[in-house]
DNA sequence: GTCTATAGCGAGATAGAC
DNA sequence: GTCTATCTCGCTATAGAC
């Protein structure tokens, strides 16, 4: 009989796994904290792991190198954000409603929840072509203009748009930038911007249903 | 008869301090690019001094530290725009115009232009309140949407106002975020939005006057 | 899986020559 | 006004012990 079976083997594995599957989040959380405050280019590996209290090695350890950790934030934060809201469903109505209760989840989280910082910081670095989420940030603005495009086709087709059929490209990238422009200015000073207000306003000129 | 006398010695003075002043010049214009590639955290005075072809301990000799030097940039930035566009006027058309204006020569000068790009970098880094431009940006988003809350007044006082006068603090916000919406996609496809159809396409819905 | 130690580099800033 | 030299610090990343 040896030491070791197989059964007990395995099941060590895997809570190793968890294990290390549960640090992996943690750091992560720190990352998004750390980033939300100095950007990438700003954060140092060691200061994403005091957050995570451990040693900058030890993250190394789970993330090859820094741009390994920035992919790994961005993918788990898109991801969430896409199993919370269907905002990719081509119904009209749908990716409005979505959009709204979007910048409703960010305003009830308040400004210091690190989420909405760092997705501004990492989206204003990423212009430079030499940023590791540049070509991320591309087809990131690029998805979203082509989910609102979409979801503007629908509305017109369901006759309820109210603007002319050929602007829709044009109020696509004024809603793909709508965040951009009233996150900026509620971080800064929240009393001054009533984000979802002004969200769900501007979205009510183009589609005429009961938001 | 002394070696030099007076006159002799004004006019080497003011010769050296317009040497001066334009060495400061061309710091400040490394500074732009430099600032718009990497941000403030990203960017080195050794990398300024380099594109200003001068050694580091030069940069330091015009501007104490790194943060004067970012005070210097973003005051001339500001200065040059409100000497170009009358936004500040109170008069409603002449602000509406002035921000198509804005856009206009922003989408003239392109893409790979540096002042855009670094009022971008510097906007998004400044959400950081241990960020020397946090206190900047701040005022900045508050000017704006005062000379847009003035102008909208002013529209709604000469019946040109197309929404309801109550939204005009919405509005306000709306158009001080509307160009920090829209860069960011036109500065990384610039095939993907028409800024200055944009900018007036939005305007236009607050107000009747022929943009 | 986490650590200490260290390599190797580049940063901001100062001192002092010319 | 610009330089070289230097101080001191913090960074990314690697090697190797435990």
């Amino acid at each position: 009989m040896p030491l070791t079976d197989d059964v007990t083997v395995r099941r060590r594995e895997s809570r190793q796994a968890a294990a290390s599957a549960l640090r992996r989040e943690q750091i992560l959380d720190a990352a998004v904290e750390a980033f939300s405050d100095k950007g990438f280019n700003g954060t140092s590996i060691r200061d994403v792991a005091a957050r995570a209290h451990l040693s900058h090695t030890g993250v190394l350890h789970h993330f090859p190198d820094k741009t390994a950790l920035l992919e790994a934030v961005l993918d788990r934060a898109v991801h969430r954000a896409g199993d919370e809201f269907e905002l990719d469903a081509g119904d009209g109505a749908t990716f409005m409603r979505g959009f709204v209760a979007l910048a409703a989840r960010d305003a009830s989280r308040g400004v210091d929840a690190p989420e909405t910082r760092m997705f501004r910081m990492i989206s204003a670095e990423a212009l430079s072509p030499t940023h590791p989420a540049h070509g991320y940030m591309r087809r990131w603005y690029s998805e979203v203009r082509g989910h609102a495009t979409a979801a503007l086709k629908d509305l017109a087709d369901r006759g309820l748009l109210r603007i002319p059929r050929e602007d829709i490209p044009l109020a696509a990238g004024q809603i793909a930038g709508l965040r951009d422009g009233l996150d900026p200015q509620w971080l800064l000073d929240p009393d001054s911007v009533d984000l979802v207000a002004a969200v769900r306003d501007q979205l009510r000129r183009y589609a005429d249903i009961g938001l």
